[in-house]
DNA sequence: TTAAAAAGCTATAGTGACTACAGGTTCAAG
DNA sequence: CTTGAACCTGTAGTCACTATAGCTTTTTAA
């Protein structure tokens, strides 16, 4: 690769999409790169390397917000723990609604082979939560 | 509660926001409700079990366009079957998507404690996708 | 009866994290 | 030198709401 590359090739090197690369420049995330005589960016390893860290951690479920916080302990080399440890608890929140879930659906559609034609467990559980085993009230 | 009854009546009666009672009406998931003579919204009760029965479908995850789907069903006196399943397994890929992620996280966060200080485990792996356990390619 | 407060109205813009489009320009290959 | 792929900017759309501004109507208390 190189030493100066465009935004396609970025792309392709971070699996990142081309209108995300330049999203994530509008609001900051990126910085501007440097342009071709033309006005075309182009970008180094500098930018792949950071534009890698942010896809990462976007993968890992972070927050654009999370990543600016990231992006600044990354570079005042300092923890990040406190974050991910933040982020690790609303992620085992969310698992385990969605279990809960998946729990009520299952009920749903096991109950529902037993009615008789025309009577759909689905749809009497969903027009009455008191049919409900799953607490989402709040 | 009266016969005909305010929105907001409607809205502590569902747990429903105003705001969000209206926008179903403008996006079609709601009717149009009789006005009182100054223009003010009157509900009765079948649009009461109408709007629990959209926030239950909610509740339990279902998009709109799902709900638009299971409501025909309500009333055609349809299966729904269905649905449900098809939303059973994307709930299911995504617990399993998040418990590998919280994995991830975990390692992370257990490694970081090892490390010197001004080393954080946490921006080593996000760095770097080599160091991560986790497959979050696709 | 009347004044104030609460609740309602419409229309519009904002959220997060992109994605898609229109209509033009630049670049690389043949 | 031509063609076509890749690039540019700017704007609008996605989902499922939420919030605001600036009004009008309804309800409650004096």
């Amino acid at each position: 690769m190189p030493t100066l590359f465009s935004i396609g090739t970025l792309s392709h090197a971070t699996g990142c999409k081309v209108e995300t690369i330049r999203y994530y420049e509008k609001i900051g995330l990126m910085p501007e790169p440097a342009r071709s005589e033309g006005g075309q960016r182009r970008y180094h390893r500098r930018h792949q390397e950071r534009l890698s860290f942010i896809r990462h951690s976007r993968e890992l479920g972070f927050t654009l917000e999370d990543i600016r916080e990231l992006l600044t302990m990354r570079e005042q080399h300092g923890c990040a723990d406190d974050i991910a440890r933040r982020h690790r608890d609303a992620v085992q929140n969310r698992i385990s609604a969605l279990t809960a879930l998946r729990n009520e659906l299952d009920r749903m559609i096991s109950e529902c082979g037993d009615g008789q034609p025309g009577e759909c467990r689905v749809i009497e559980v969903l027009s009455d939560h008191g049919q409900c085993l799953t607490d989402h009230s709040g």
